[in-house]
DNA sequence: GCGTTTCTCGACACTCCGTCGGCTCGTTCG
DNA sequence: CGAACGAGCCGACGGAGTGTCGAGAAACGC
């Protein structure tokens, strides 16, 4: 087994006691954002955490954000692979097919609640994590715009707004809704309707018509 | 003339030549956030800006994110005013009535962009702006909610999820589609054609039906 | 064994925050 | 008129974080 090649992001160089060390503070991170919001997590909780020095920290990532940037990519790509997998399967019809995306996006962040919750936040502050998040929507759109496209291109869909704009709007819908439901602040959808609701209102803007007055 | 009651927040007593410290620490704030985001604005920055000494800030105001929470309380009250005249402006069709209702909220928040954009920061750190913030859209949710039910009674609107979901969906969706427009991160819709493609998303959530597959 | 690379941390310099105590005025009142 | 008071102001301090530097320990390659 040669040497193995890390992601670009994380510690330098690549050995292998120190991955003990990287994955430690990637769990502490986890671990503490499950506790407490990421600006109330310093550089030397992750340090502590990890059973290491605040100096030593700085041997396997160059900053607090870095980490998160590290976690999200895991989950950037867990996402991806579901979104992907969503709009492939086969499906009977326009509310089982957009169920299901709305289903797997939902069930993504879900399961990494906390670590949502956190890339809101570091969002404001971080160009990186801006850029990441924007690239998630952005193939996500595209696989929306297609897909709504098609369906008008077959007849099931009327026309519109431009399919892009359309599937900007929805997807927006998406994360501010699912936000506000996981972090509970402000008005919010419960849990167990929010699929739903979303469902019904993505049909009706993709096949709905608007009154004509 | 007696004693100006000022604002619970602000400054901790009310005497006359401090009234213009005041205004000109919410003047530097204004001014600084048209220049670069919140967090790299400091308390320094705005006293020296209003000038003052950073000690002597403390005199007016408690922390940075009291300058913020005055600066939105006035921003907030217009954006109320603007909402609820919309909202109960005589109108001749749905079209009409709901393009007014968004176009208010749209106009609003353009005329402060900075402060938008700001507020979207400041939310994630700070408790009381969180709250501040919840309570306006709770307002909006609740008129909104009402006009839809009024729709639904008089016949003009299907049933579908309960009047209340479908509000909080449609101002969230409003939320993070003009933030995007407005902060141009990640895919966003043209300034030109948000209100519309807006306008268009809210009358098919309000008046479409979905397909019965 | 011995140099090289990996890993580690103590100590430092820096930025920002919030507070305390004392200074200077103008106003008030005895 | 002159003390007393309070609004307004700031120098200086202590504390929490951040990121870096240089020197030491431990493992490895030969």
């Amino acid at each position: 087994m040669t040497v193995r090649e890390t992601s670009p992001r994380g510690r330098r160089a690549a050995r292998p006691s120190g991955d003990d060390r990287e994955l430690a503070i990637l769990a502490t991170a986890e671990r503490l954002l499950g506790e407490k919001p990421l600006s109330a997590i310093s550089v030397d909780d992750l340090a502590r955490g990890a059973g290491i020095s605040r100096p030593t920290f700085y041997f396997y990532f160059a900053s607090k954000d870095a980490v998160l940037l590290s976690l999200l990519d895991r989950v950037v790509a867990e996402a991806d692979a579901v979104s992907r997998e969503a709009f492939d399967h086969p499906v009977s019809g326009p509310r089982e097919g957009w169920g299901r995306v709305i289903t797997a996006y939902y069930e993504t962040f879900r399961a990494h609640r906390a670590l949502t919750l956190a890339w809101a936040e570091a969002r404001s502050s971080n160009a990186e994590i801006r850029r990441l998040w924007a690239d998630v929507v952005e193939s996500w759109v595209q696989r929306c715009t297609t897909a709504i496209e098609a369906e008008r291109t077959r007849g099931a869909a009327p026309d519109g707004p431009p399919a892009r704009d359309l599937a900007v709007v929805l997807a927006s819908t998406n994360e501010r809704v699912l936000y506000a439901t996981f972090s509970g602040d402000g008005p919010a959808l419960a849990e167990t309707d929010v699929v739903d609701v979303l469902l019904e209102v993505w049909l009706r803007a993709i096949y709905g018509a608007s009154p004509t007055d």
